[in-house]
Order: structure tokens, then C-alpha cells, then sequence
DNA sequence: CTGAAAGCGCTTACAG
DNA sequence: CTGAAAGCGCTTACAG
């Protein structure tokens, strides 16, 4: 059996109240009280229990964190930054994915809710509106959605990658991405064009809309690098290369996003772009906390993406090679 | 402001004490009255808070999962299937991770049994022994540890791999994991190497210690095919042969386990093996529920390991071709 | 069949 | 400086 306040009382014979005020430096306790209860909890090893504490101050220490989907491979190092920050701060974290829908998101935020969290981080579906929410929350998705929160500067990161390429002498550029209803890859998308130097094009393309043809097409029209807005879908475009006997890097420079497990493993070893996990992470729940505990909020936050250069762009090419025959 | 029981009581004109037991079906309650109650919560929107339940009946109603490491990319779909089952089975699911290391995990555990959970599914750390805990526990590593409750069939994934080697031509294999101090890669190789038929013969090889080498030299010396304890290690081994000039799956066959996102989408697609998740997350859940609801307790589950057969084991194999000079 | 009462373990005004 | 009391929202014996 956990000791509880009372047995710590009871051992010192002295009140409940004052047990509670010296263990939480509350109230008016003597100093000698004091260390004599701080040394009797540690005896017994006493820990305030959490349903007592939560029916009386109506908070439970926990945080509820939202995900889209478990299983999307960029989410663990969220959640475990999100995991080792929120602990920090003393409160734990419950989960709870969107089950891939929208209506699915409303019924884990719905849960959540019930169970008590005092507080929500949030990573949205893609392009969903939040509604006014009872408890404080922070978002995570890009800077350009209203009401975010923190997340990666992903505009930055695509006018980054470009840069690394018209370093490289690439002039003719392929910016493809998955599926342009992504806030995320739309914005990756938006700063890649942005920054296009003078005397640069760029064709973009999304897989879900035939994107790999477009792509080779590009290719054959002269383009010698194609720059993705994730590591997977730079994967899935390798194959396809290969079997029309483009080499990268040699023939055509291949970049990622978010230096998933793969990508230095790969070959060629993949250039990409990552942020900090633990800033997003730490930014997000400092933001909650803050509310919690009354301290002033800070403001939203941009955490910029940093290049990996690694060997799928380290090539620099002849901005007037031949073009490939396609 | 959420309703109350009490304000459910108040607007009927009778006492909390019918309501709850309308609303639980327990205690003695007319049908007619249940039904007023019903109706009433349902207006309202009444769900009972969590503080006030957990504080009088002792229960939290949420499970705590314990993981190495979140970022592990074979843990977010155990953590899904987990979340999903405890969800459905009427339970909140707290996470932490182990931060690395045993002292993070028993860290982990402590927190999490202050925080009330009322049971803990552990993903424990390689070779690590779970003491006695308080709470009823769910241990999923692999059938050959003691006190395991549910994980896949390591070993006869292993076997399986072997004999889809096998019926391939293949009779001199090279087996490679990263590590064998983890139980999961000892559990494979072991499988493998139980099952190798008549007249074949292989290497074993870890990552940790040299395995590539160890790997090329026996490719040297005659070895056609390549058994990985995972995908990870098999997408590290595909450089080196590239680079050595040994083609996959043309000279050399390879495989992985845990099919991870990248497997069905890499050059060669890889040939690999996978348990269910859902049904090692459900059986966990289940066996906690059982013990924490009085009902009978299933018997540990041995998960069994599909095969995924892909391109770089789709060649048959000439036992007697040439070896490739290394 | 129904309700009044007690109590789970804490914290926080409040009185002494 | 210290303690007695009330109460957070529920559920569960128990009395009627």
C-alpha cells in the first residue's frame, strides 16, 4: 500500500494541512516542521497520489497529444520531444492518433477531453480548422496555417535547397512532392520557387498526380536536379531513374526532407533537410505550461530547417551539359 | 462548465446516488427512472469526470506503455495498435520512453505508476529483467523470454526466411544482424539457422562487429544470399555490395524483417517478414483488461512472421555458379 | 426501488 | 505558526 498524506500525519502527529503546506512550501510552516515532514515523506517514500490532487485542484497533469498517424515515419521524433519535454514540466502525455480521418480527429480530441488533460498539442490533419477548444492548445503544423503555434520554417527549408542547388550549377530544377493538398509540402514547394536565382526554372510536379512522368519528362528536357519535399518520395523516385538509366548524382542531383532513418543509409546517401525536434518539442509545451501556470506565453516560432549535404547533390554540374535522351 | 452528476440529479429532483447507479446499471433501478436519467445525461452531455471516479474506485482507467525508443521505427506501429485496442477496450494510454538506457526504463515505470496507471505493457529494453511491479504487466519481446505475453515468432520467421532461401537454390547463406545482444536478433539468426536443410551451410555475421567484411568474404567464397535480422541492416549492406560490384539480386539475394516503410519502395524492392501489429497490441490489452476485470487471463501469444516476398530474392539461383571473385 | 451518508486523497481558505 | 473543516465529483455499501 502507497503511504498516503495521512500516515505522514499521523507518524509526526500532526495535521494533514500542515503535512500538504510543508510538502508543497504552501502556507505558513516552521522551518523544523517542515524538514521533519520533507524527511518522514522520504521515509515512506511518499508520492501525492494523482486522483486526489486532480479532484481538488481540477488539473491532472497530463497533456494529450494529437497525431494524424502513428505510424507516418516523421511523427515518432515528435512525439518522443514532445514525450521527453512535457515530463520535464512534470506532465504526462497521453495519445491518441486521428485514425487517417477528420471525423477521427474530433472523436480523439473529443477523448482526450473526457480523460481530463489539462492541456492539447495538436498536429493537424492536413488543412483541418481547429474550433474553439476548452482547454488551452498548441498546434504544430506549418507557419503559414493560422494559429500555429511552432513548427518548422518549411518555406525556409525549400528556398534552402535551392540555394544548395544553383550552388551546384543546377539552373533547371524538378520540385516534386506527394500531394499538394500538404499545407506542409505546399509551403516546402512555395519557398523552393521563391528562391529560383535568375535565369532558373523549375516544373513542379506531385506524385499523386502523375508526377513521376512529368518529372522524367523534365529530364529529358534538359533538368539535372530534382528536389523533393520528403525523403520517401525522393526513394520512390530512385527506381524509376534507375530503370531509365539516369544516375544519381552523376546524371541528376535527388534531395529529401526530413532526414528520415534511411536517408544517410541509402545510396547515394541522401541530401536533405531537418529541423530540431526537441525546439518544436520544447516550444510547444513551454507554450502550454506557460498558460498553465499563468507565466506570459511567448509568441509563435519558426524553427528553420538545416541542410544535410550529402552525396545525392555533392556533384556540381555544367549548367550547359547535353541534355539526356529521354 | 461540464455538467455534474449532481446537476443531472438536481434537474430530475432525485439523488446522485440513483443517478449513478442508473447510468452504471448497477444497484436496483427503475427501468423508467434509468430511462429519465438517460435521456437527461444525454441533453446535458454529462460524462463522468475521471478525477472523482479514479479517487473512489481506485482506478485510472489508463494504461501506461513503455518504450526503449520512440524513435525506433519499428515502435510506432506497435504504439498504434496499442493506442487503438486500449481505446476500444475503454482506456487512455500514457507513454514514456526508456531514454536509451535501464536506469531511463525503471525511471520510466516509477513515473508512470505515480501517475496511476493501472497496468503497464512494456516494450523492454534488450535483455532487461521487469522486477515485480505493483500493477499487472504485459511484456512483449520475444517467446524465449521468460514472463513474455505476446510477440512475434521470431524464430519462425527466421525458418521461414531460410526455407524461401532454400527453395531458391540457395544453400550458402550469410546471416547478418546488428547486434547480438538483443534477444529479437539472437532469436532470428537462430531460427535461421535451425532450419538450414541438408547439404547447406552459412556464416553469421553482426554489424557491431565487423559484419560487412565478415559478409564480403563469405560472398567470396561462394555465399548467394544474405539474411538480415532487419531492413535497417540490409539497406546498410546494399552500399558496400554496390560498391564492391556485387549486384542484388542478380549475384547475391537479400532480406530484411519488419517490412519498414522503405522496403517495398527501395531498389531492389526487398524481400521481407512481418507479424501483425494489431494482433500483438490486441492480445496485450487483452490480457491486461482480463486481469484488471476478473475475467480469465488468455496464455502468452506467439505472433507468427509473414513472408513478404519482393525482388531481391526474386531470382533463382544456380547452386553451382561461379563464385564472384572479392 | 430509492436516497442519505460516507469516503476515496488531496488542497485551500479560514479560524485560532 | 498550526490545525480543523470543507469540499473537489464520484461510487458503494447501507438504511429505509
Amino acid at each position: 500500500m502507497q503511504p498516503k498524506l495521512k500516515d505522514i500525519a499521523n507518524a509526526l502527529g500532526v495535521s494533514p494541512a500542515s503535512v500538504s503546506n510543508a510538502l508543497r512550501g504552501t502556507g505558513r510552516v516552521s522551518a523544523e516542521l517542515a524538514e521533519r515532514v520533507r524527511a518522514e515523506a522520504d521515509r515512506l517514500g511518499y508520492r501525492p497520489g494523482p486522483a486526489g490532487r486532480a479532484l481538488r485542484t481540477g488539473r491532472s497533469q497530463m497533456l494529450g497529444l494529437i497525431l494524424p498517424d502513428l505510424s507516418n515515419p516523421l511523427f515518432p521524433r515528435m512525439a518522443q520531444a514532445i514525450q521527453r519535454q512535457s515530463e520535464t514540466a512534470g506532465y504526462g502525455i497521453l495519445i491518441a492518433d486521428s485514425h487517417g480521418d477528420r471525423g477521427g480527429q474530433e472523436e480523439a480530441i473529443a477523448r482526450m477531453l473526457q480523460r481530463g488533460v489539462d492541456a492539447l498539442v495538436i498536429i493537424p490533419r492536413r488543412g483541418t480548422v481547429i474550433e474553439t477548444l476548452p482547454v488551452p492548445h498548441a498546434l504544430i503544423d506549418t507557419p503559414s496555417t493560422p494559429g500555429n503555434t511552432v513548427s518548422a520554417d518549411h518555406r525556409g527549408g525549400g528556398a534552402t535547397i535551392v540555394r544548395h542547388l544553383a550552388e551546384r550549377g543546377h539552373s533547371s530544377l524538378v520540385l516534386i512532392g506527394d500531394s499538394d493538398a500538404s499545407p506542409v509540402q505546399r509551403d516546402r514547394i512555395a519557398g523552393m520557387r521563391e528562391s529560383l536565382g535568375e535565369g532558373m526554372t523549375a516544373t513542379t510536379a506531385w506524385l499523386e498526380e502523375d508526377g513521376i512522368s512529368t518529372c522524367l519528362e523534365a529530364i529529358g528536357r534538359g533538368a539535372t536536379a530534382i528536389a523533393t519535399t520528403s525523403d520517401l518520395v525522393a526513394l520512390q523516385i530512385l527506381g524509376p531513374l534507375n530503370e531509365a538509366g539516369i544516375e544519381v548524382p552523376e546524371q541528376v542531383a535527388l534531395s529529401g526532407f526530413d532526414d528520415l532513418v534511411f536517408a544517410s543509409v541509402m545510396r547515394p546517401a541522401l541530401t536533405t533537410l531537418v529541423a530540431d525536434s526537441n525546439a518544436i518539442g520544447s516550444h510547444a509545451i513551454e507554450t502550454l505550461t506557460a498558460i498553465l501556470e499563468g507565466r506570459p506565453s511567448p509568441p509563435p516560432m519558426r524553427v528553420p530547417m538545416t541542410l544535410i549535404p550529402r552525396a545525392s547533390t555533392a556533384l556540381k554540374t555544367n549548367p550547359r551539359q547535353e541534355t539526356i535522351p529521354c
